[in-house]
DNA sequence: AATGAATGAGGATTCATTCAT
DNA sequence: GATGAATGAATCCTCATTCAT
């Protein structure tokens, strides 16, 4: 599939990378055209048949470089050693800031990665198991509530993620650090008021 | 263009609407063919141009069917009256629960506004600033903190809302009742073990 | 094909078939919508159909219609009786009028039977036939010169006529007798100024 | 819309501009389809709409093409210098029997350009001020009879000639020569026979 | 005398993809 | 490494026309 060739030929392939992305995220896997990929790119038709075998070829590529990296991201980012309780919210500050850091860096593929794929929902999928697990570590230690499950905690982080990128990161709204620290602030304390406690 | 006479042509439009309304939200637009249409509504393509002006317009109906339904269902759900500190959980629970259960009722609409349609952003921003409006109402009555943007806790909420609903609630993995008590819980108590307070 | 029935159908037909002429003078034959013309006649369209065969056979039927009164014009001004040479001009320029008047005063026959219908060709010929006839008669008395084919000058003619109905009189700019006197003028002394004569 | 480049398709390009031409001026606008085109012209569908972005818009080239020729026809047959009174009908003979040719030479595009383009009016509006403004030089000049609208008579000329290329020029039944010398004795010197003048 | 409902047949256009060079 | 030229295969949509009432 990815021709190993020359140098031109490797920069050529890039462009049209980068050229698919941009068409991909801004109008969709249908209404991009092969047509206007390749004139960004500054190639022709033919010539994109060169680099790949067809149009969803290209797109599925840029959804694996986004899985791929995803999980680099995640497998990195796990909480190496015993952590005392105060630092906590810190630490899972640290861990969303970060991802949403990610996500703002590559808003081409995260919108393909994450909203426009098919494959979207199962990627979705596998991050939340891994956050889930990671959660879960935190949970046994006891530094979150035991009656809950962390596999619906890292639902609702990751839907919480989603939503913000959408409306607040890409569109350059908020920062990665003021999201994370929003959203931590909110998922590890609640919106009660001091008063309230139970459950 | 909609024809307002006969019940048999009244009842032709219905199938169609229902045929659209299903293979769009299996489908997506684009890979919903109205020959698919039409088939499954026992008509011929002629037909379909009969009731809707274009493919398009079909789309955009049942676009506009869910954001109306969806506004009358957050209309009817204001909090009325003044509720007791302690009833507070119960009505934030009860007022999720009645929203997975309406888009639990209209699966097919719900995947079509709330995830296909182009407009999806526009009316889930919509649907945000109304719930932070009921929600602000509360936080000024003490109920939440007050130093929570309902802006935000809106937009999460959201957030968490369209993951559950993708991944459980129309996959009929999870009731409404129980994800509405378990994303309330979470929101409103946050994660932390009871040891744990502060902001 | 055309109903003999009662006096309501006979008002339908005729409220159809003005509003075909009109629309077929305006638009052309392709671009006439049967859907349009029932529209205009305050019919749906099988009822179109009730009085029709099809498109076609209205618009045959308008083109027959002008080919009828243009055939009975054509007859009933043929030059009865011996005339003076002094009133030959007058007497063209009469005739002239007379069929400009006829072609005003039936403005979308007009345009279908002289200028849409595949037929007009044929018509138009049996018309130059006529009048190249009549003329004739004219030379043969010696008011025309004998070097001139009547034929042609009756193309000639007709050619005017044509020109002028499309530019001037159908637009409403210039009268049935101006043109008439121009024509006439024209035809009859020619360009020259008095000066020049011979062939 | 028209590609430059390269020598192959160009000529695809002219076989379909002249496949259309023919097609257009014997079937009318409507009746031709893209199919029979393209057929004729050795390709298939897909081909056309790389070289026109249209059905109308070869249709419109083809009228522009007859447009250009005709004012360039026009522009370089003005009367150059002064003439003798004599060489007058000459002159005006040859002037018609060079349009006749034109037109003879390019039957395809003065069908549609001519006869069946909607903009035909307007060319032939631009024709007749064309002429119009040559005639009224000659007329100065004192050769054409001064109370005679020379607007009128390039009408007159012009509706003699459409007529005279459809029943006698296109079907070849007379020669641009014959046919010009009959159209301008008739209009230089008319029909009237010796004994009569006056006006 | 007329209509609500429906359809057969076709036609323009689009797009991913390939061939020959 | 790249392109000019071309195509197979669909898809949306339109319109004259008819059926059953």
């Amino acid at each position: 599939m990815a021709r190993e060739k020359g140098l031109k030929g490797m920069e050529s392939r890039e462009r049209l990378l980068a050229a698919a992305a941009e068409e991909f995220a801004n109008r969709g896997f249908h209404e991009t055209k092969v047509s206007t990929i390749v004139k960004r790119a500054g190639l022709t038709q033919p010539a994109f048949y060169l680099y790949f075998p067809s149009k969803e070829a290209v797109f599925d590529e840029l959804v694996n470089a986004f899985r791929t990296r995803l999980h680099a991201l995640i497998g990195s980012s796990r909480f190496e050693a015993q952590v005392e309780a105060q630092d906590v919210p810190k630490r899972v500050r640290m861990a969303v800031e970060t991802f949403f850091r990610f996500l703002e860096a590559t808003p081409h593929l995260t919108r393909i990665g994450l909203f426009l794929a098919p494959k979207a929902e199962e990627i979705k999928k596998e991050l939340i198991a891994l956050i889930a697990f990671n959660l879960s570590a935190e949970q046994q230690a006891g530094y979150f509530r035991s009656d809950l499950s962390m596999k619906t905690v890292a639902e609702c982080l990751v839907g919480i993620v989603e939503r913000l990128t959408l409306s607040q990161l890409l569109p350059g709204i908020k920062s990665p650090e003021s999201l994370a620290s929003q959203v931590v602030d909110l998922l590890l304390y609640g919106m009660l008021s001091m008063k309230h406690t139970s459950a």
